[in-house]
RNA sequence: GGCCCUGUAGCUCAAUUGGUUAGAGCGCCGGACUGUCGAUCCGGAGGUUGCGGGUUCAAGUCCCGUCGGGGUCGCCA
């Protein structure tokens, strides 16, 4: 070993012993005779004192250190005298007399500083990500990251869970994401799949028997980014047999329990809470709402049909509805422009306009009140619970319409007013999925959550009837607004999965092609299985109150999915692709 | 695929809205300094304003294209 003691373990009950220490020089003061250097490691900062007249040498090599030179220094721990105490610092009470200093390693000028007081562009910080993991916040994402998987594994090793590996090279199946593809040197023309999850393999680790399965899993996606997606992110994935959802509930609270006691040595609320889907759309237009603020969807269809307003009275009378929230005390923050910039920001989210009042002397103002007599005015102000200085956005559309641009508009209202502290943790499950919904696209009904998912009991002969009300046996943990973990009870029967496929217009033929192992597996003794999925990212994120994933990834990837520092993916030799019997059709050159 | 934001010194930003030689802080280089801790003081270097084209007497600024980064809608069983 190089050293004897980390930077940030020292304290004064080391005073007087004889120490060695490396890190990198995160700041030099040279005074021409004293010199001083903050030495840094992931544990902390230490002042390294080195005086011309206790170690000449190492006092003139000192003088050349630059920042982010690694260094080694042999010394002695001593107190720091009367006044000379740094606050700012955990080992502020001590610091190394040095004897020896030995240069590791010199660094060329770093593209910035990683403890600096600029924030350099994320782009550079990508190039460079060896330079930025050194930064604090970055650390302690990745040790908190770690923590995570640790009291993952804790608790399903002392729930009786196994660790199973699925394989990374599988099948490509239709549905879903798109799949990375992996050529096949040894079957010229075909191709591997990376999983986009392990599903399909922790079924059949059930059929197998493992009985309790889980997994901290990587996953692909080849889909469009988002701040809160990346290509390849990790997934807690868990699979139980001879269970129902109410046991595969039960175990997740017991997870996120252990969870937030073991990270944040906090106790949360279990069970925890429970929404059904129509009352998460309905009361907050999403199927993930953020919950540490209310601020809910109130409809105001009667009101709508019976006023003078057309905008209203006809979205009514086509079918449509007409919703409000109650921005509480936020009149007087939102300017006339301010309101025409969220108009047109609802417009992403398919709204045509967004109507507004502002609660004025127990009426409403508002350039459309004169559509309103004084008894709607006051109807409006009694739904929505309206007091001076509240103001009240309405949205007239179709129903999906209208919860996708209130909901939007309620989550973004309520950062902007800081509704909520953000390290809190509000965390739900949803329940009772819709099964499958109607693709105007494809021009057939497809699954909501996937083509496995066992449907409700009750709603078992639907098929032919109202495909649309079946409900799932799916659910999803829902925390601060973000899908947090998706799960559900599978299909154990063969005759019901091929129903499924049938019925999503997967034919026969092809589903014993894609899913034929699946199909068969189901034909040999399937127990009764259910399971989850939890994306460990995200999680991550939320502990530590971030809203971007790239901060919580050692190694993460830009929007295109490129890699700024490897600059994958990349061209690769002729003779690469000719051994893989691949020849490319690229676009021609302008 | 659509929409929006963004690119100026190594880094973070500015440039009086089209007008002299593109500035500042930090960093970097040189010098001074024995208790600093975001050290201080003195001096210095550093720019094809992402790239290409256009408009104009004049472009960092306006227009078109392109590349990179970010946000978002679609997409993500």
């Amino acid at each position: 070993m190089l050293r004897t003691h980390t930077c940030g373990e020292l304290t004064k009950d080391h005073a007087g012993q004889d120490v060695s220490v490396c890190g990198w020089v995160d700041s030099y003061r040279d005074h021409g005779g004293l010199v001083f250097i903050d030495l840094r490691d992931r544990y902390g900062l230490i002042q390294i004192v080195f005086d011309p007249n206790e170690c000449p040498d190492a006092h003139k090599v000192a003088g050349t250190l630059r920042s982010e030179d690694v260094i080694r220094v042999d010394g002695h721990v001593k107190l720091r005298g009367e006044g000379l105490v740094n606050p700012n610092i955990a080992t502020g009470e001590i610091e190394i007399r040095t004897h020896v200093l030995t240069v590791l390693n010199k660094s060329k000028t770093p593209p910035f500083e990683p403890t600096g007081e600029n924030m350099p562009n994320e782009e550079l910080r990508l190039k460079y990500r060896y330079v930025d993991l050194r930064r604090p916040q970055l650390q302690e994402a990745m040790i908190l990251r770690h923590k995570l998987c640790k009291a993952t594994r804790d608790y399903f090793d002392q729930n009786g869970f196994l660790e199973v590996e699925t394989p990374m090279l599988g099948k490509s199946t239709p549905e879903g994401a798109r799949d990375y593809l992996v050529p096949s040197r040894v079957h010229p023309g075909s191709f591997y799949a990376l999983p986009q999850s392990p599903q399909l393999y922790k079924q059949l680790l059930m059929v197998g028997g493992l009985d309790r399965y889980f997994q901290i899993a990587r996953c692909f996606r080849d889909e469009d980014l988002r701040a809160d997606r990346q290509p390849e992110f990790t997934q807690i994935d868990v699979e139980m047999s001879f269970v129902e959802q109410e046991d595969i509930l039960t175990t997740i609270d017991g997870l996120i329990g252990h969870l937030v006691r073991e990270i944040r040595g906090e106790e949360i609320q279990l069970p925890l809470p429970r929404l059904t889907y129509a009352d998460a759309m309905e009361r907050f237009g999403s199927d993930k709402p953020d919950m540490r603020f209310g601020m809910e969807l109130i409809d105001c269809g009667e009101i709508a049909a019976a006023c003078g307003f057309g905008v209203f009275s006809k979205t009514i009378e086509n079918g449509g509805r007409v919703r409000g929230i109650n921005a509480k005390g936020a009149a007087e923050k939102y300017s006339r422009k301010m309101i025409d910039e969220l108009t047109a920001w609802v417009g992403d989210y398919g709204a045509k306009g967004l109507a507004f009042f502002r609660v004025k002397e127990g009426k409403l103002d508002s350039p459309i009140a004169k559509f309103f007599s004084d008894e709607h005015q006051q109807a409006i102000i009694d739904k929505l619970g309206g007091e001076n200085g509240d103001l009240l956005f309405f949205v007239a559309d179709k129903g999906s319409v209208t919860s996708a641009a209130l909901g939007a508009l309620r989550n973004r209202l309520a950062k902007e007013l800081k509704l909520y502290d953000p390290r809190t943790l509000n965390v739900l499950w949803v329940v009772e999925f819709p099964l499958y919904s109607w693709s105007e696209e494809d021009n057939r009904w497809q699954a909501e959550h996937h083509p496995f998912c066992y449907p409700n009991a009750a709603d078992l002969d639907k098929f032919d009837t109202d495909p649309g009300s079946m409900r799932a046996q799916s659910y999803d943990l829902v925390c601060n607004g973000y899908e947090a973990a998706s799960g559900s009870v599978r299909v154990h029967d063969p005759a019901v999965q091929q129903k499924i496929f049938d019925f999503i217009g997967i034919k026969e033929e092809e589903a014993e092609e894609r899913f034929g192992f699946l199909l068969n597996a189901l034909r040999y003794g399937a127990p009764p299985h259910a399971g989850i999925a939890l994306g460990l990212d995200r999680w991550v994120m939320m502990f530590l109150a971030n809203d971007n994933i790239r901060d919580v990834i050692a190694f993460p990837k830009t929007q295109k999915a490129a890699d700024q520092m490897t600059e994958a993916p990349s061209r690769v030799d002729t003779h690469q692709l000719r051994d893989l019997h691949i020849k490319t059709d690229l676009p021609t050159e302008a």
